[in-house]
DNA sequence: CGTGTAAGGAATTCTGACACG
DNA sequence: CGTGTAAGGAATTCTGACACG
């Protein structure tokens, strides 16, 4: 149940590329991360490294900046998406373990 | 029925970010490509780009190489093995053109 | 607020070559 | 054959700032 991390996940991607796979400026970019609606990682050398999941993310964001949406409120959206998804996450946790009780082996 | 070319395949990768994915170094990932075995997209600028299934090519590539098989046989069991793929893909083409002779719409 | 740009520097990548073997 | 390395150059990326608005 670990899900382990799969292609989409790993930031491989330098902000050239996603640059072109996003249509997005670098300056836009930076200034997205600025405001902190992604989080690319940063290896030694500074640069930055982005995963596919991130380039979606912010061809989302650039769609929300077109429609007048500021990055405060995207933030704010996507605060309460994730705020919703944990809360699934815990609903889910919380049924397996009944079911666990329930008819799960025991010792 | 494209397969549309998914994030394993997108050729997005520095090969800095592919020598730490895979171990090797710079110069044995550019060797191999030199040997025809590896296949990186070379963008404006003249840097290479390597997608996820290329790292994992490279790790196969690796392996062998350390079992002491040479470049040029591996290439020939790479092209083995296309060829065999190659014969598949014609013979599934083929079955669905006798299924679609004998059951598919007719005009 | 969101984005463009010029500025200077640091890190990355490239090629061709010499080396060892 | 496969790989390391020093060499010089070109392309990439980074940060902080000024600009417009």
């Amino acid at each position: 149940m670990e899900s382990s991390l799969s292609y989409k996940d790993k930031k491989v991607i330098s902000i050239g590329v996603v640059s072109e796979l996003t249509g997005l400026s670098e300056r836009q970019i930076r200034y997205y991360e600025e405001r902190k609606l992604i989080f690319p990682e940063r290896p030694k050398g500074g640069s930055r490294k982005y995963s596919f999941a991130d380039v979606e993310l912010l061809m989302d964001i650039a769609n929300k900046i077109e429609d007048g949406v500021q990055t405060h409120e995207i933030k704010k959206e996507m605060s309460r998406k994730k705020k919703t998804e944990d809360e699934q996450s815990i609903r889910k946790k919380m049924i397996q373990g009944q079911i666990n009780a329930q008819f799960g082996l025991r010792k």
